[in-house]
Parts: structure tokens; sequence; C-alpha cells
DNA sequence: GCTCTTTCTTAAGGTACCTTAAGATTCATC
DNA sequence: GATGAATCTTAAGGTACCTTAAGAAAGAGC
């Protein structure tokens, strides 16, 4: 199974796609590999594609006034990953997404996704049900940022994302939960 | 004009809905009158409708495990407000919707909602815009909360939001920005 | 397998923001 | 316009998390 292939079964997890609307969807995506660290959008840069992870791992980061960098976001396969913001307002990306491992990545272009939509109804209530759920993780998690503790937003990262723990670095991780890696460390030794 | 009209208007400034379509719209339309400090939606029931603020202020909030209320968001006449978590997943909600003064409220119920975006595709268009907004305001919100500081975000949220901060309780504002009302008054007492 | 780079840990001193408590002010209602 | 309730301010002491710096461990590339 092919990049696009997983794209299109992932798709037909939420939504039904007949057999040509995926000849169709397939006709415009693009494929891209990638290596260790390289970055696949760069702040500055408009984003112009929505971008489906077929396999790898990825994040978006932003840096701030102090050139601190902050992560927003880690993907794996199965998931999106993007400066939305650029991407939805067509404006400069404050974020940069750049693999973590050799990774694929397959591209919708925006201004072939936004006529698809015309074309196939199923696939805008995919992504409408999508960011749907994006807007609801995203309530949770600043919630959470606002509301609990350090430890607690580890301990439930730790159990939400297992997979991603286990295969990027520590100060990265840190970095998500809005800490520093020193404090991650010394809060890693008062826990089983 | 009278409330509805105020949603297909609103509706007609982001997709375009024909006058047929407006009465289907209108149909399955009901209108909710509030006093001051009435809730709307209690923590524990689940959200049934989409609400549409046709005039007045409201607040969604939680309470936390130390029984702190935590504001996640204010809406004025044209915005939507929820528990949206609940709303989508059908699940108990965790956060109230109350009237902070006089308000009028369009109700749109879900089921029925859900059976329109198969009518009226201009529908399904608008909520998909309208979550794509949303998320990438909080998103913007979450890294705020995490790369600023509270006097930035104030100041932030002050010129963002002039017409909420003077409506609103100081301590509703407070609770908005992640801090204590004692600590953004000590703020607020070294700002012009 | 070696070496250089990246990542992780430890520890001491510092700061942003919190907690508590009391008094001052503004607001809603009669 | 009086009165009680809601909201805002002030201040002192406390804590969660940060900064800096240096050494230890792990990993990548040859």
């Amino acid at each position: 199974m092919d990049a696009v292939d997983q794209l299109i079964v992932h798709l037909r997890e939420s939504v039904p796609i007949t057999s040509e609307e995926a000849g169709s969807i397939r006709k415009h995506c693009s494929v891209v590999e990638l290596g260790r660290r390289d970055v696949l959008l760069f702040a500055g840069e408009t984003s112009k594609h929505m971008r489906f992870i077929s396999k790898g791992c990825l994040r978006a980061y932003y840096m701030d006034a102090e050139a601190k960098e902050h992560v927003v976001q880690f993907g794996i396969v199965g998931w999106w990953i993007n400066d939305l913001y650029s991407y939805l307002t067509q404006t400069p990306a404050k974020q940069f997404v750049q693999a973590l491992e050799p990774s694929v990545v397959v591209q919708l272009q925006r201004d072939t996704l936004n006529q698809l939509f015309h074309e196939i109804t199923a696939l805008e209530r995919f992504f409408r049900l999508k960011f749907e759920k994006a807007y609801v993780a995203f309530q949770e998690r600043t919630m959470d940022a606002m509301s609990k503790t350090a430890e607690q937003r580890y301990l439930e990262f730790r159990f939400k994302y297992r997979a991603i723990e286990q295969r990027v670095p520590q100060y990265m991780v840190a970095s998500y939960l809005g800490i520093t890696p020193e404090f991650l460390s010394s809060l890693r030794k008062n826990i089983p």
C-alpha cells in the first residue's frame, strides 16, 4: 500500500468515498520524502498544502521573540500536520514543520482541495469533522495548561501519547508541555 | 429584525443562502430569552444545540477539581457559544453556559442541523469555516498562554476584546487569562 | 568501535504568580 | 437613596517553575 492509499483508507474511516472519487483525489496528491531534521515548511513561507503523514514523525514549532522554540504539535502516521493558521488565512507561517525522523508526507494543494470540496461533498464533511475534533482537543489542552500542574500535564501526555513520547527527544516534550527540560527532568525523577 | 433574521444575516456573511434555504433554517430555530445570571447549559447535561447570540453577553466556564471556576469563552452578539466538546461527542458537558446580562440566544437542534447539512451544502461549509477559525484562534491562545507573561496576555485581551472587557467583571477576565483577580488587579496598577 | 554531537541530569539561586485576609468600592434591588 | 451583596484593591508570605552552569549519558556518523 502506497502513501496515497493510506490517505484514502484514512478518509474512509470517517466518510464514504467512492472509487471514482478516490481516483480524483489521488490525481491531486503529491508525495514528499523527508530525511531526519528536514524542514517541510519554513516560518515566513505561506502554507499551500494540507499534509498527511504516511510514515515517520514530524513536529510543528515556532520561535518566540527570544528565539526559544515552542513545539505546537507532534505527528505520526495517520495524523495531519501543518501551520493551519498560515494555510487558512494565507499569511506567512509562524511555525516550522520539520521531520524528526525519515518520513513520508502526502500533500493536497489548497486550491485543488477547495475545488474538490465542490465535487466531493464527503471530503468537505471529512474536514469539518476533522476541524471539530482538532478544536475540541485544543480547547482541552488550553484548559489543562491553565488549571493543571506541569506534573499532571506530563502524566496525561505520557498516557495519551505514549507512542510519541518514546520517539522524540525529551526537551521537545518539555517544550510541548510549556516547561523547561530541566524541570521535566526533575519531575521524572519523582515519578515511578 | 428578529433574532433569527440576525442569524441568517450572520450566515450570509460567510456563505450564500437562498431565501428558500433561509426559510428551511428558520423553521428549525428556537429562540431563548435569558435573565442576568441565568444558566442555559449545566455541566452534566449533554449539549443538544448550537447556540447563536443575538443579544446580550454570555460566558462558558467549568469548575475544576478544587471547585474553582475557569472561564473558557465569552460571547456577545454575533458569536456562538456552547460546550462544543459535549455537543460534538454527545457526552455530559463539563462547562456551564451562563448569561451575564439579559440575553437572547437562537438555538439549532443537533439532529436537525446534521440533516440540514445534507440539504444545504452551504450550511455545512459555514460550519467548516467556523471551526477552522475557532481552531486557529484557540491555537493562538494556547501558544500565548505558554510563551507570554500574564501582563502581555492581559494587554492583548484588552486590545482584542475591548467591548467584552468593559461589560464583564474583572475576576472573570482574570479567570479567562488564567490568573487570580488579585494578580490582575496588581497588573492593572502598573499599566497606564 | 571511536569520536563528536546531541540530549539528559543535577543543583543552587531567582522570579512570576499564588494564597490568604482584610478593607475599600461599586452595584443591584428595594 | 439606603442597604446588603458583589466586586476590586492592597499587602505579606509562600510555591511552582525558571535560569544558569556544568558534568554524565546516549546517539549519529564515520
